[in-house]
DNA sequence: CCGAGTTCGTGAATGTGTGCACAAGCGCGT
DNA sequence: ACGCGCTTGTGCACACATTCACGAACTCGG
């Protein structure tokens, strides 16, 4: 075990490795090989691309076999830094805070939800996906004794960047945020964004696009909507 | 102004102008003119990136003042297709469905919910966001007489492939996927996915490096803030 | 009307990602 | 033991994206 390239994996990569990882996890088990091919199938995209991704991880295929699925799946998971649970902290019990805690996804893929506050007295107490809602002063205090690293930010806009600076207060380095607003936060703090209105917003652009060229300038809706089977 | 120059805007920019959009759409109304300085800083990105994304959609800054705001903002809702709302319809009304049809945001944004839909009688009748939620043998007919374009599938990941084949059917040319599962679907259907684990498992990836790092190499300097998108 | 200061638009350099194509390695059948 | 078919790993060329750096165009004060 001594040797790890420690080759620096480029971002594209790591944002792939865990769709294959879901994969690899989902498969039979009696298949024990894989091929890049197979993979690249089931990911939905080129076979060379998932060859030179895993290839970041080091040498763990065998040419004319593929991948064997159980040892690959321990190498993504411990690149990935799954070999043990990050707890999350989640920031807001509104509509969105409560889904999220309520998602299985989360702790079945090693994120167990290690708290969720909020502001409003009303939900604080209630509890969602077996967890109670606490007041946010709390949120230090939690973040601390759970050792919790990742923050959660499913606030309304307006209160995002004080819950940003809430997280980072209590120490914590990486933020998931939801809220529709840009945070500012230390150069050492990662920070990821999901914007719902913003993917729709992409996906009316193409649309549109869609549109525009099978007519010629007016900006008409329906008219030729393809009927693909 | 007749002549639109047409060009191919990159995807990477396709991307960013809903950002920008939302950041002019909330500036005080007073200020008529921004530099591409500010907007940079607002929306947490490099100045020359701005100039460049605002560049494809033409020439509409003016040297030495900056763009107008209230014109800068026309031009990127043309370029994005927001000139006319595009109605969204929902698949599956759990937790997520319905956290997704409160959401303010989206009708907000120009995406009415035109409908959400289950197979789960229990949840068929109830009114989430404003919308009631009925059975999903009735998608086809609310996809064709609300004109909708886009489906969003947040269903369990077992159905997911199911919901999208009902909307591909129903005429649906854009599909905004939250469930784990790589869609099948014809070429010519656009597909964005959110998976809220692969995010965490991102971010996991990272924290995992900071600590690796942490042991050897002295971490930078500061702690001076930064927008990150 | 001119010069100083500002800011855009964009060519060119650099950095990052993708996909082809093929040599090298492996297993299996004979 | 050997050759054949399969699959990996990767060099290379190309495509896409980012950033720098600078000329051009504008405002404003005197």
């Amino acid at each position: 075990m001594s040797d790890r390239p420690r080759r620096r994996i480029p971002e594209a990569t790591v944002e792939r490795l865990p769709e294959y990882l879901r994969i690899l996890s989902e498969l039979d088990d009696d298949l024990d090989h894989i091929s890049s091919e197979q993979l690249a199938d089931l990911a939905g995209v080129n076979a060379a691309k998932v060859r030179k991704d895993l290839s970041y991880l080091g040498s763990y295929g065998t040419r004319g076999v593929g991948y064997e699925v159980a040892y690959l799946v321990f190498q993504v998971r411990r690149e990935l830094g799954l070999t043990h649970d990050w707890p999350v902290i989640i920031v807001g019990a509104g509509n969105l805070g409560q889904a999220l805690a309520n998602y299985a996804g989360f702790v079945d893929r090693g994120f167990p939800v290690a708290g969720i506050v909020d502001v409003d007295p009303a939900k604080i107490g209630s509890v969602v996906g077996g967890v109670r809602v606490r007041h946010v002063d709390e949120l230090s205090t939690l973040v601390r004794s759970r050792k919790v690293s990742i923050g959660v930010v499913a606030t309304p806009p307006g209160a995002a960047q004080d819950a940003a600076d809430l997280l980072v207060g209590a120490g914590i380095t990486s933020i998931l945020n939801f809220a529709p607003t840009v945070l500012s936060v230390p150069r050492d703090v990662s920070v990821r964004k999901v914007d719902l209105a913003i993917e729709l917003q992409i996906l009316g652009f193409h649309e549109q696009r869609r549109s525009d060229s099978s007519l010629s300038i007016v900006p008409d809706v329906d008219s030729s909507r393809t009927a693909s089977a």
